[in-house]
DNA sequence: ACCCCGATCGTA
DNA sequence: ACGATCGGGGTT
């Protein structure tokens, strides 16, 4: 059974929505690719996060509702891609860093490891920003009825946010699967 | 108008 | 462990 996910699994707790993300199914055309990494970046207070500096311009998507796109570039060359969660006015993303291509019988085409890596394969940029993740915007995520039980999920401090000082930058909101 | 820095990556 | 890289966010 294929579900696209929607606006109300995404307007949950970030953390809750982030350790869920893992095992589901990232949805672009005819490729399908098994999330298998994400971190999380939630509320104001969060030091590691862009919405800690108000909302902006760029972070507006992250208070708005849930279930849409925030697409970043960062470094200048690598684009990011996130999925709002939570509340309206409530800024908050999942930032979508690592997952593997399967074909139609579920064999492993690719793996891809690193949020820039993903998005360049992906040919993922800045146009998807603010979007819904809905069949029409043509990327959108997907349960499947792939089950990931708790003990699978390793969790870890979120990767480049050293700048968040002690607390922040050692929260463990990065959640992953050994595959 | 401009300065500064980064939610990375590849090489070592 | 570290440096390349450069667009644009945030502020002036």
């Amino acid at each position: 059974m294929h579900t696209v996910l929607t606006k109300d699994f995404f307007k949950r707790d970030t953390l809750t929505v982030a350790k869920e993300l893992l095992g589901k199914f990232l949805v672009l055309g005819d490729k399908s690719l098994i999330i298998t990494e994400v971190e999380a970046y939630d509320g104001h207070d969060d030091l590691a996060s862009h919405a800690s500096k108000g909302k902006t311009a760029r972070t507006e998507v992250m208070f708005g509702s849930a279930g849409r796109w925030y697409v970043y570039l960062i470094y200048g060359m690598y684009w990011m891609l996130n999925i709002v969660t939570g509340d309206e006015d409530y800024p908050a993303a999942i930032l979508i860093r690592g997952a593997v291509e399967l074909d139609k019988n579920n064999q492993v085409i690719k793996k891809y490891s690193g949020p820039g890596k993903l998005t360049k394969a992906l040919r993922i940029t800045k146009s998807l920003n603010n979007l819904m993740a809905s069949k029409k915007s043509k990327l959108w995520i997907e349960d499947r009825g792939v089950k990931i039980l708790p003990k699978q999920i390793k969790k870890s401090a979120r990767i480049g946010v050293n700048y968040a000082g002690p607390i922040w930058a050692k929260k463990e909101y990065r959640f992953y699967l050994d595959i």
